[in-house]
DNA sequence: TTCCCTGCAAAGGATTTGCATACAA
DNA sequence: TTGTATGCAAATCCTTTGCAGGGAA
């Protein structure tokens, strides 16, 4: 599977930023304190954040580092094209939602009534895509699948 | 599989326009000519459009109806809660794409090159996200799914 | 020292909304 | 006649960019 990460599931945070650090180097870039309170935001949050939540998150939880939205931006565009941030597009008419990479690949299944974002893994589909790719003569960078439906919980209540 | 529409593949226009119009009707709504007009060049058109783009053709193709950009923008927004339109987000910085939902259900691969949308169906998967839905819970209502790679041509292009 | 990075504010693009008028039912 | 739909322009939301100063290597 080429879309899988060389991360195990639990990194420990040091070993995490210590990719980081290298990423930014081998790509060019600098190492910042802003850079590191975004990243260390995005380990120690389980969810999906949009720019303007991971935003507010750095300013609440790390008010000696100064920061603007555009700095959130530009490093999220940055580790996004690293593949080392994955970006999400859930009801189409929101923000974008953004996560580390460092997790094994998974999709996710969402929730209509409430928002809840499940992942999952299935690797059956997984291979099916890889065939999907190659009959149709094309070389796989990475795919993004979402299900849509109605959590458990949300059923209940509705009855 | 409750993610098909009741549409053959191959409708023609006026079976299509009366269902457009069933479905404005029990959803409340008026059937105008700016909606025609925007069902009938989506119907025509064999590619995935933008609201913009959708815009200019009704303009360029129907010049005896006026029509704004915020009708275009209502008209699919109704169309697409009313799952007569499915809207797509391809490289995730332009617009969405909107194509009728007519058709039977299929998934997209796209391009990162070229931009090229290719559709396809893989039955496989399709019983397998069922399968997830279930195993976690959830009642399905539809997906979306894309691979993203790079096509046969551009791989060529790039020897 | 040399670039890259930053915050800020302004600009940008896509989409939505307020309003007075036009039109379908 | 009644209420929805429309076009237009202004407003809004999310995101990007220009710039002058600050900071990492």
């Amino acid at each position: 599977m080429n879309i899988e990460t060389n991360f195990s599931t639990e990194v420990e945070y040091n070993r995490l930023l210590q990719k980081f650090k290298d990423i930014l180097k081998k790509s060019g870039n600098k190492y910042t304190k802003q850079r590191e309170a975004i990243l260390q935001t995005l380990y120690s949050s389980d969810s999906h954040l949009t720019s303007e939540e991971l935003y507010n998150r750095v300013r609440k939880e790390r008010p000696e580092c100064k920061i603007g939205i555009a700095t959130v931006y530009r490093t999220l565009s940055l580790l996004e094209n690293e593949r080392f941030v994955i970006a999400l597009s859930t009801t189409e008419q929101d923000a974008k939602r953004f996560e580390l990479a460092y997790k094994k690949h998974h999709d996710h299944i969402i929730c209509l009534d409430c928002g809840l974002i499940q992942e999952f893994v299935d690797n059956e589909i997984e291979k099916r895509q890889d065939k999907v790719a190659e009959s149709l003569g094309f070389s796989i960078e990475w795919h993004s699948m979402q299900i849509y439906g109605i959590c458990h919980s949300c059923q209940e209540q509705k009855i």
